[in-house]
DNA sequence: AAATTAATCAACCGCGACTGT
DNA sequence: AACAGTCGCGGTTGATTAATT
């Protein structure tokens, strides 16, 4: 059958495929990534989709060399975090844990191990063991810290992002995002005080007179896509009436 | 110039965490 | 509490390109 499983492509993206994608997540936006291939016309399944985008498609992607600053990041880092990939790439605007990954082991796993003192060169720290390598009494300090992108995340619009790793959401708007200059990740925060701040942020998204965000959006349980959330304001700023009629880009 | 080897990186897979029902 | 669906992460693979013989 034409719907089966088996059907689905696999491989290198082509020039069409990534077009369809684009194009897809510009107009309707990052809804369910398991659902969104087939609405998208893509013969794939969610996670290729998700993959491709994350790591080639997205506008703020980075390409080309990393910089001697960006190597230094990655080798601080791992030897503080070991292979948490994704929390050493957050530390580099652009960069996807992808990326470092395979930056690490091409280029800087070599002279990490050359570097590092005789008694540890036995130890891990590669690709065969993925347990960070904390030996410091303050290790939950290290983590919290690893954690708390807004130290280290330059031009990071967002104020409160991935405070509450575990509880966030993702609502992404990536229609307008060219001409505002920034990605549209919205990860719910469930951290006191933080409405403001959201608030604010949509005040300069949207500077839309009587435009209200409902305090029930800082509630974690509060998914503005769910079923019964149709009548949510926050809902209605990513449905696409609403960016034909306010936002001032197409 | 051709064959071989090494380096690179996009993509896949399996798993665990999280969430909703 | 149990289950199913979804997402993100880290490990790994394999195709392509570059360098070397």
């Amino acid at each position: 059958m034409s719907s089966d499983k088996t059907d689905l492509k696999k491989g290198s993206w082509s020039a069409e495929e990534d077009q369809k994608l684009i194009s897809y997540i510009e107009k309707y936006g990052i809804w369910n990534w398991s659902q969104m291939p087939r609405f998208a016309g893509l013969a794939r399944n969610g996670k290729s989709c998700r993959l491709r985008w994350m790591n080639y498609l997205k506008p703020d992607v980075k390409r080309g060399n990393f910089s001697k600053e960006e190597e230094e990041i990655i080798l601080h880092s791992h030897s503080v975090l070991g292979n948490r990939w994704s929390a050493i790439a957050s530390k580099l605007p652009g960069r996807t844990d992808n990326d470092v990954k395979n930056y690490w082991h091409t280029h800087l796993k070599k002279r990490a191990i050359k570097h590092k003192p005789a008694s540890e060169t036995t130890e891990q720290n590669d690709m065969t063991d993925p347990s960070p390598t904390f030996k410091a009494d303050n290790t939950e300090e290290i983590l919290e810290s690893a954690n708390d992108h807004t130290n280290y995340v330059s031009g990071s619009w967002f104020p409160f992002e991935a405070h509450i790793p575990s509880s966030s959401y993702t609502i992404t708007n990536y229609k307008d995002h060219h001409d505002l200059g920034f990605t549209s990740e919205y990860h719910d925060a469930g951290s006191p005080g933080t409405i403001d701040d959201l608030q604010l942020f949509w005040d300069q998204l949207c500077p839309v007179e009587n435009l209200e965000i409902a305090n029930s959006h800082m509630d974690v349980s509060s998914d503005p896509f769910s079923q019964d959330s149709y009548n949510d304001p926050m809902y209605n700023i990513f449905n696409d009436d609403y960016n034909t009629d306010i936002l001032p880009h197409q």
